[in-house]
DNA sequence: AGGAAATAGTTTAGGCATAAAATAACTGGA
DNA sequence: TCCAGTTATTTTATGCCTAAACTATTTCCT
């Protein structure tokens, strides 16, 4: 199969045919874009509104709330697949805030540990619980039987999406 | 059914089945997130690398591309789910670098009705080629007789949250 | 040992996003 | 008429996001 690069072939009958599949793909990431951003705007609100909070704030202490350890600072940009430099203001206010630790590794003096502190743990055990219910609220009218089956496309969907981009990389 | 709003019910055996529902949509948010950033972001590196531009620049376009006549400014925060105040600079761009007009209305001195220039038409078109050719490459994995089903189950995730808020606002 | 390359993290510059307040223009009624 | 309320748009303050340049440290090679 000719990997389509920049425009559909003009050179056929199928031309036709390759806009349709283009359109039926834009088609697709227009829903997945509004549906991301409808949900994503309602939650921003409510971190706001209830928690004074914001969701990459929010995001950062889910991934510690798993580590009773802490985790490499390091780590955080490929989880939340966020840039690097983006995360310092967000860690330093989080700390400054007293929901987190930031240690420098004595194996290693240009890695820190972050780590949650307790009253960050309540803090954001209290924001998940909201958090799973307003999900909950907002999706209640979506069929509770068809939810395993989208999940499952939408894996399919990141599976492929992250094909293509090695694919590409190693260009 | 009761409707959960902040937790869930701690009274019976149902808190385990609410935490469990909880999680479903818990996933399937984190799923529409994750397919939603990775394609977003492929999307604006190319618009930045192959053409210099952003993603909601080419979104202004694209709502202009079918409006011969041009738009009512106030048209586009609706139609593109952003604050007014966002488009402000956005558009002012667009107009400095020639690819869309903004006119004041002579019927009512506050609206502007903006338009695209023929310059701006030729641009907006050769990037929408590319557009739709970067997504059927970024999701040429994902078999395409499962397209349709896909949209069709995120159309009634859109319509079930868009239900629920309006539910919400006439609180 | 000593210097090039790699790695962890921060800083800078520029753009996007919101909410809330401000400005300007219109509308409708006393 | 005039003035209170509404509507369209901009401004301000704050935060998120990226890319690219920079600092500090470690590692690897000779």
């Amino acid at each position: 199969m000719a990997l389509a690069k920049e425009s559909p072939p003009a050179s056929s009958k199928n031309a036709a045919d390759a806009e349709a599949a283009y359109r039926a793909h834009t088609r697709l990431w227009l829903r997945l874009l509004a549906c991301t951003s409808l949900i994503e705007g309602e939650l921003r609100r409510r971190f706001r509104e209830e928690y004074d909070f914001t969701m990459p704030r929010f995001d950062v202490l889910a991934q510690l709330d798993r580590e009773p350890s802490g985790l490499v600072l390091g780590e955080l940009p490929k989880r939340l697949m966020v840039s690097a430099g983006n995360l310092t203001p967000i860690v330093d206010r989080l700390v400054e805030d007293g929901y987190i630790t930031r240690t420098p590794s004595n194996l290693d003096r240009r890695v820190q540990i972050i780590c949650m502190t307790v009253e960050g743990r309540k803090t954001f055990r209290r924001m998940a619980k909201s958090h799973g219910a307003w999900l909950a609220e907002l999706l209640a009218e979506f069929p509770a039987n068809r939810l395993d089956g989208l999940v499952g496309a939408l894996d399919d969907v990141k599976g492929a999406v992250r094909n293509a981009l090695q694919h590409r990389e190693q260009t």
